[in-house]
DNA sequence: TTTTTTTGTTTAATCGATTAAACTTATATT
DNA sequence: AATATAAGTTTAATCGATTAAACAAAAAAA
């Protein structure tokens, strides 16, 4: 009834030899180790017969490999790390890996937890989506010499391999694109962080506005806290369209926000886009099912997902690769959420 | 600078002692095993000093648990199954296991091939959301006494621990519902699926039209396969709303049903719920955000997942635990998309 | 025929932690 | 003083697979 785990030996003492021959022939090496003919076939039936799976653990003991990569994200629930850990889980099998998934809530406590139990796991590499002071981590992962690739955000200071996203080029983009469809008093509503990625997208819109001589009023940036989204949020959004200097259009600086803000937005009864234009930054499905579908800004997550594991992988196979770093282009969607204005003129 | 691995062995030496002692030790067990307090102070401080990690993978080979668990679903990018990851990472977490998620893309052989992968790495047991045609595999686990509990769906013919909504009565309820509403040419839309859980929402629907003296239409079924959805959600609402039984209300028997058909649904421009009424398995930002929110069968998603670990565990720890069977009950949440009839009588 | 080379196979150490059993001392009992 | 018991520590086997090194037997070269 329990058919109990097949092992080596029990292989090597049905066919009548050490151990030893059966290793050789099962990983391939017969011609190196100039295993008999006959017994090698005989070892390979045998194996088949008994269905024989090989213990990983013990494999791995002795290789110090274990084949297993970990992902460190924000949040599975969140359907923008969801995609990227399909995309690296299937990237991933293809090369024999397999993947470990943590959230960290956009932690570092949780998110050095995390990384101590999966090193305790004695993964071969990580794929980390930082957060917030998380800097003291990428330290320790370089001095103890644990291969890694940062995905979607990075530490420009830090002197990295990473994959992520142009974000500064992408909020540029998104500020120009309401600017060309008449929008005149754009806002931005993003996280309140020190991280990179938020910060860039920020400075992009800023910037758009700047090369177009518009002139950036304080009240049109909000930052909110991740911890306080849904009321922060609505306070923002309350602030932005109430003052004499009421804006015309919001970017979402991500996929959280925008979800937070369409639903405060409905609930004003703001009508999108004649009392309020947006582009967001993620992708989901509730971007096309919304009444007025939504400008985004399309990460590459294939490839960003996909080229993540390739760099690892790439360590893996030889430590002494040298640094890589790629910025790869968002892609804005245009839909009806920022039409251009009819009086104004479309570029 | 390469701050290399601390075994027990460097602990050992460095203290002047065995490895056994360290073990002892470290473990708890200096009491049974009456260590000496001066030689257990010290080895304890020295561990601490070299920041010693106990090597998982040595730990596993010996004792046979890795205190891992293979979570297999459908798709981690699917909303339901990332939340049912989500909590199932938490809990386990709790109690200190490692999960290890694959999707299955409701294809039995990736579903086979996932289960092989992690039997290697040795998982300790397994939470499974099935896919059609595995039930060969559900016996190959029994045969092998590896623990495992099924998750959403279950098949019941056959003798197993499962955690999984009382679809047949959610189905029901759905019914029931738009009938109170008014509505009175009643469709679903379904997978055309073997799978227990599927023929349950057909049957609840169909029950409820039943006992409500409605007439069911064959033309009111509509069972679309997983592999072409898209296309054949379309087909299937063009048949429903076109013939002189046109529907007035459809149910969605998945998430994934519904985005495709709330897409084609706005492409006609039927207006929910003037053309047609909407109530839909599955939960999701989408559904609170669309022009009409839309009515849903809320599964107590915290619930399922929490439980299942719990089955797990307990079974892990307890190998001859009884069977457990738990069905947990859907909630309805009514929206404007499911709005009774104005000319009908309201329950 | 003797020596060398080739071919085929086994032995034993190793990865790191656990733990039953063996072994010393020291202390208690008779 | 002789013996039993307790206290403290080490030895060595084990988990399962890998692999360098040792070994034995057969074939080739001298």
């Amino acid at each position: 009834m329990n058919a109990k785990k097949i092992s080596l030996k029990d292989i090597a003492s049905k066919a009548g030899v050490s151990t030893a021959l059966v290793s050789y022939v099962l990983n391939g090496k017969e011609k190196e180790s100039r295993v008999g003919h006959e017994i090698a076939k005989k070892i390979k039936e045998i194996a088949r017969e008994l269905n024989y799976q090989p213990n990983h653990l013990a494999k791995s003991l002795r290789s110090g490999k274990t084949h297993t990569i970990g992902l460190v994200i924000a949040d599975i629930s969140n359907p923008f790390f969801a995609n990227i850990a399909r995309v690296v889980e299937d990237e991933a099998k293809k090369s024999g890996y397999t993947v470990i998934i943590g959230s960290s809530d956009e932690k570092a406590e949780k998110a050095w937890d995390l990384l101590n139990v999966l090193i305790n796991r004695q993964v071969d590499g990580f794929i980390i989506v930082s957060s917030e002071h998380s800097e003291s981590h990428i330290h320790y992962l370089k001095e103890r010499n644990i291969p890694f690739v940062l995905l979607d955000r990075h530490f420009p200071d830090l002197q990295t391999d990473f994959v992520a996203t142009n974000n500064y080029k992408a909020s540029y983009d998104a500020g120009v694109h309401l600017i060309n469809g008449g929008y005149e008093r754009i806002g931005i509503i993003a996280y309140r962080s020190d991280m990179y990625h938020m910060q860039e997208r920020v400075r992009g819109y800023q910037q758009a506005l700047k090369d177009h001589k518009f002139v950036f009023k304080n009240n049109w940036l909000k930052e909110v806290r991740f911890e306080n989204i849904e009321q922060e949020v609505k306070t923002a959004i309350d602030e932005m369209t109430s003052t004499e200097d009421k804006v015309d259009a919001i970017i979402f600086a991500t996929y959280g926000l925008a979800i937070n803000g369409l639903k405060y937005i409905n609930e004003l009864k703001l009508r999108v886009p004649d009392d309020l234009a947006i582009v967001s930054f993620g992708q989901a499905e509730v971007f096309d099912l919304y009444y007025c579908p939504i400008t985004y800004l399309k990460q590459p997550l294939e490839l960003l997902g996909k080229t993540s594991v390739e760099f690892l992988l790439a360590k893996l196979k030889n430590p002494d690769e040298g640094m890589k770093q790629i910025l790869m282009e968002a892609k804005l969607i245009a839909r009806d959420s920022s039409m251009a204005k009819t009086s104004s003129p479309v570029t």
